[in-house]
DNA sequence: CCAGACGTTGTT
DNA sequence: GTCTGG
DNA sequence: CCAGACGTTGTT
DNA sequence: GTCTGG
């Protein structure tokens, strides 16, 4: 699940976001996403340190820093939060590389019964931005240099379980502050993988326009 | 010892 | 069925 | 996540 | 890098 997300704000009312959770303004030129699949980009930003945040850009599909080739990468866009402080793929980037992924809105899609599938957009209302914790690895040098991000996800929350059996870590206030902290106990950082609690989410019918990655525009956004 | 995997989802 | 591209 | 390809020879 | 299977 989660095998998309949206990031269409503007440049100002992002910059405002993160300052909001005190990251500086990104210095990268970004253009509104309304439809991003694994393997594009995702803003994730981290803590370096004396609690210096820091954004950027990351390539959705983690690569570990062990790799030999990068093309793992493609199996790696979700870690399970039962699993991920175990499994060797995520192991070590949750011990040193968590980060938050801003994204204002996700995609799910619906089973019915028949067999048929039904996109969803899980936003804010007022589609203001979120964060979901993630994982963060660096690959290679030089040119061959890549920076890599997974989200994780457990299990739903009141308003997910009837769409689907799974839904993405969403972190705010506090519990960002506690994912981020680089002095984190394991057995603290599985707490806060846990389904989304605060209630500001809604979830609508969106287009089967959606279904194809290469439409990157609001009419993926559409309520049907 | 070396070779090979390292993940999730959903469907059967 | 499984993999790659988006 | 979904959509689309899944192959080779030899030609442009 | 580290673990499992052979």
């Amino acid at each position: 699940m989660c095998g998309r997300a949206s990031l269409a704000l503007d440049e100002d009312e992002l910059t405002a976001y993160l300052q909001s959770v005190g990251v500086p303004a990104a210095p990268t030129r970004r253009r509104p996403r309304y439809n991003i699949p694994p393997q594009d980009d995702l803003l994730l930003f981290t803590e370096l340190g004396d609690h210096r945040r820091e954004s950027r850009m990351m390539r959705w599909g983690l690569v570990p820093f062990w790799a030999k080739d990068p093309s793992i990468g493609r199996k790696l866009s979700i870690a399970r939060a039962e699993t991920v402080a175990t499994m060797p793929a995520f192991r070590s980037a949750f011990k040193k590389r968590r980060g938050l992924i801003v994204i204002d809105g996700f995609f799910e899609w619906h089973r019915d019964p028949d067999g048929s599938k039904t996109p969803m957009r899980i936003a804010r209302p007022d589609n203001a931005p979120f964060t979901l914790a993630g994982l963060w690895e660096t690959w290679g040098e030089g040119d061959k240099r890549l920076i890599t991000c997974a989200i994780i996800t457990t299990t739903p929350n009141d308003l997910m379980a009837p769409i689907h059996d799974r839904m993405p870590v969403i972190l705010t206030g506090a519990a960002q502050d506690a994912w981020l902290d680089p002095t984190a106990k394991v057995g603290s950082l599985q707490d806060l993988l846990i389904p989304d609690p605060s209630d500001t989410l809604h979830a609508y019918e969106v287009s089967p326009l959606v279904n194809r990655s290469s439409n990157d525009g609001p009419e993926c956004w559409f309520p049907v």
